[in-house]
DNA sequence: AGAAATAATGCAACCGGTTGCATTGTCAAG
DNA sequence: CTTGACAATGCAACCGGTTGCATTATTTCT
């Protein structure tokens, strides 16, 4: 005996609509703007949806308005432990205004984070594009087919929150300067970054005017392993200190100096940036301070901001960092 | 002079069809059925699609067809370092069969949980469950909305992919037995979650049959902070080692325990589990490894696997773990 | 040459909602 | 009593695709 009990299919607006004896419409305003109907109408409406478990179905809502209620959250590496904060806050927002939130990890590659875009765009009502390694036109390009909204990337006209290291990383470079090194080393990250740029220029700038020579060392991507292979040429320079692009990088190359017998802070110093790790690396960290939480929040915050009020001018949050400092620096030791 | 050089609708397949000289149905059958039309039409309507920048629409299809090719993936905390590289493998594996990912974070909260699922129910074609936190009915009713995979769950009937830490666990309690510790604890994780269950069997029996004392702590959430605080009432009892559920709280004990003045391992053997943060503390911590990128993309496979050839029995994928020794464990302190 | 099979395309209904406009019924003001 | 204003509801078109079936043109077979 066949006892299939429940029909599978949801139910649909129109089996509202026939048992509670209205037409489609009015179902559809029970949800959407109950006040244009009788008050016992929409009683009557929203009991029988409770009945048959009606829920309506955004799919087709959002072909019908264009909204979708949803929006798309792009990021280079999800298993960056710098990113995971910022997303868990942007989707806890989201939550709250029940939006659904699309993921996409474009694994540091521009093409690929086109594609994740284009894929996107027609189901959600805005995008936020966290570190964006995409050239500036291809950016534009993508604002004008849904708002969007960037973060640690600075293009005019596009809102976007910036979280500025450079002053952390400024004084990251005094406080060396204050512990006599005076041959630093810059471990540089991806190239695209904007973070990268501004990093970079906060240590140049900030070892001109402190007197000490500086040199880069580049990275591909902002890896522990990427750290760690890069030790053996920051020996090589005989430098006294680094500062890496993240505190991932930081932690490799600590990793690879101790690997060749070099101690941290007693031969080198190190100094990492974003804090993401907290005092969990030995000896612990000195870095520079990360505001992602409050980064990804106001990201959504200004998404949500532009489907309300329609639209958002030239706006450019900048969030400030400062220096944490723990015990991988110290004063250059007299041996060097 | 207004310049507004384009129109900012989109376009869509009326506009395809009418520039084309053909039917919307032979626009629509270009993209999904080209071998049902003659080649030169294809070639004609795939070029006027490309010069007007035609690009289908995903939820107008989603509606018309039933399939949305969206996936949902729910997780308990995304700033949990466990999740992010699962995410990150799924996410990778969706993408390359076309596939957007919705990401939701629960928050420990079976009820936020709940609500994540009713809202993605209607636009994806599955969904992903990792560690979920919710009553085992409450699964199989969204199961039956749509095809589903958990990860570390274990209900029967659905397809689950298990990450069996038990048998790494099993091997820190006989590494602690030989080293003579004979009064141990296990700090308990979340007691909705299945891999805690699974643990803290795995401590209780391998410490009964190594003849040894478990008592154990519960937390509420599996975070540093938490393990900290736990680090008290762990010295109160006495115990020479500890297993805690997750590298979190193990990396949080350690962090406790050194304010108290302990030290690891020479007061006390601390063991954590997920191997999530590598050897990137200090000291280096003894684990239990993990495969939480493998499971990932099984319970991705799974799921496409679902899609395409129809219906998916009772599948109970079982990956095994081992024990990494490094250097948070010691023989028992002669003192204690 | 005529019939039947086959290929290429169009017609129109459908997916599940939303929304401008028309219709009906009430009530108060003139 | 009209009549106009307003409240409550229905009609039907629309969003942008997909797909079963019908139609027409072209082969192929006997």
């Amino acid at each position: 005996m066949d006892d299939t009990p429940i029909p599978r299919a949801k139910p649909t607006i129109s089996q509202v609509a026939e048992t509670a004896g209205v037409s489609r419409a009015s179902v559809s305003r029970a949800f959407t703007n109950p006040h244009m109907l009788g008050e016992a109408t929409v009683a009557r409406i929203l009991g029988v949806a409770e009945d048959i478990g009606y829920v309506p179905n955004r799919t087709a809502r959002a072909l019908s308005t264009g909204r979708t209620g949803n929006v798309a959250l792009v990021v280079p590496d999800i298993a960056n432990p710098f990113f995971p904060p910022l997303i868990q806050a942007a989707q806890s927002l989201a939550d709250k205004s029940d939006f659904c939130v699309f993921l996409g990890s474009s694994g540091e590659d521009p093409a690929q984070e086109d594609k994740l875009l284009s894929r996107f765009s027609d189901q959600v009502d805005g995008m936020i594009l966290v570190s964006s390694r995409l050239p500036e036109e291809f950016i534009r390009h993508h604002a004008k087919a849904r708002p969007l909204v960037l973060v640690n990337r600075d293009v005019k006209g596009i809102p976007r929150v910036l979280i500025d290291s450079g002053g952390g990383v400024a004084k990251a470079v005094l406080h060396l300067a204050d512990l006599d090194h005076s041959r630093i080393i810059y471990l540089s990250g991806p190239s695209q970054s904007w973070s990268n740029r501004q990093r970079s220029a906060a240590v140049l700038e900030g070892a001109h005017a402190a007197d000490m020579v500086v040199e880069t060392i580049n990275t591909h991507v902002p890896t522990h392993e990427a750290g760690r292979q890069a030790a053996g040429a920051i020996r090589e320079t005989g430098a006294t200190a680094v500062i890496a692009f993240d505190d991932l990088l930081a932690q490799g190359v600590m990793a690879g100096l101790s690997g060749l017998g070099l101690s941290v802070p007693g031969d080198l110093s190190v100094v990492g940036c974003d804090d993401v790790l907290g005092a969990a690396t030995y000896p612990a960290l000195t870095t520079v301070s990360n505001r992602s939480v409050e980064a990804g929040e106001q990201a959504l915050s200004l998404l949500l901001d532009h489907f309300r009020n329609g639209v958002l001018g030239d706006v450019r949050l900048v969030m400030d960092t400062h220096l944490v400092m723990r015990a991988t620096t110290a004063a250059r030791s007299l041996g060097r």
